[in-house]
DNA sequence: GACAAAACCACCCAAACGGGTGGTTTGGCT
DNA sequence: AGCCAAACCACCCGTTTGGGTGGTTTTGTC
């Protein structure tokens, strides 16, 4: 027992969770020794239990995956943590590996994917299924925007003027102008309305 | 065995399927009969199996779910689909619900509630967990767009300018516009990009 | 302390937009 | 036949937008 790799899970879809965990009863040398349905009791049992691979999911209630996933790295920056998504988000993925996450696997993935990763990530090496690196090569160069043209975006999209949203946040319209300018040239767009739709499917603004 | 609900299970998720037919496994009157992780096998194997219960997710390669459903209820209208989703996209739940799916359940749902649900539907009654008849119901009612507007809609969310969609249309500037202030009554906005931004959130043009 | 980037402001002007009013034609429904 | 909604077209007019050029202040980094 006390050679074999414990595994806690957070996930909150009970099948999920039931589906690991009759996929890793099947192999001798991993154990499950926790279950959550939600991010913040993740980190509670990261902490408590010391499980060698936490397998992870992203959206969940109370604390989203990755925010749980980059709390236990500052925790423990040892700590394994096996993000298992349902389709390849790559703005999370790449926030949740760039803080440290040991791999990615999408839920599609067989059950000797799965095994293979949970030792694989308990070895120290890293696990990032074919799915998941694909669409972040995909995704070449998201453009950025600052914090301060994301607010003149989110405002432009919900249909304000440049007067309103001037007016909105405290300074000149020229200034509003300016942002537009600048935020048009980065997204490569010349209109408003083509940089809310861009935006919106960049995920650049809260839609 | 001759009395046990048979049930097909229909998930691209491996683990999905494993945790469904691990809680099923614990139950003397429940049986997996088979599995499939595509629309369209699922449409087969309805056929074949001729299965009690068919646990449908949404989300598959090759068919949806959705249009699985619908074509196994034209097939067999005395099946009894049972939608398992992650979370209620009230658009697709409302389709196929409408088409006559026996259940729709949310991916959270106890072990107790997935059980029951199985075992109503099995029954003959309809069984629709309580998050999805609340979204569903928070959904009033979505306004509609004619085909034209929506039309007009997509080259607006796109970036293009009155004139551009007038050529691209064949018809004149005025019509564009005439059509752009019916869009705008019907979706209560003034502003291209407030509509715009609206016609997606609302999936009525295609992002 | 130099330097760059971001944010701020101002003015000009042509083009596009939104709101208003008027009208015709077409296709479906009763 | 009668009716209605949808799509089409036209003109007016004030407002908004986008592009251009100029500049200052603040902030963070090397």
């Amino acid at each position: 027992m006390g050679d074999r790799i414990k595994v806690l899970l957070a996930d909150d879809h009970l099948v999920v969770r039931m589906g690991i965990a009759a996929i890793i009863s099947f192999e001798k040398d991993l154990v499950v020794i926790g279950e959550t349905d939600n991010g913040i009791d993740a980190v509670r049992l990261a902490r408590e239990l010391k499980p060698d691979v936490i397998v992870m999911d992203l959206m969940m209630p109370k604390m989203s995956g990755s925010d749980a996933t980059v709390e236990i790295l500052m925790e423990n920056p040892a700590a394994k943590v096996l993000v298992l998504t349902t389709f390849g988000t790559s703005q999370e993925i790449r926030k949740i590996l760039d803080a440290g996450a040991a791999g990615a696997l999408v839920k599609t993935s067989s059950q000797s994917e799965i095994i293979d990763a949970i030792r694989s990530v308990a070895a120290g090496r890293r696990m990032i299924s074919k799915e998941i690196s694909n669409s972040l090569k995909a995704e070449p160069d998201t453009p950025k925007l600052s914090s301060r043209q994301i607010e003149v975006m989110n405002l432009v999209a919900k249909g304000f003027a440049n007067n309103d949203i001037a007016r909105i946040l405290n300074i000149s319209v020229n200034s509003v102008k300016d942002h537009l300018k600048n935020i048009y040239t980065i997204l490569d767009v010349s209109s408003r309305t083509e940089a809310a739709t861009i935006a919106i499917n960049l995920k650049l603004i809260s839609v």
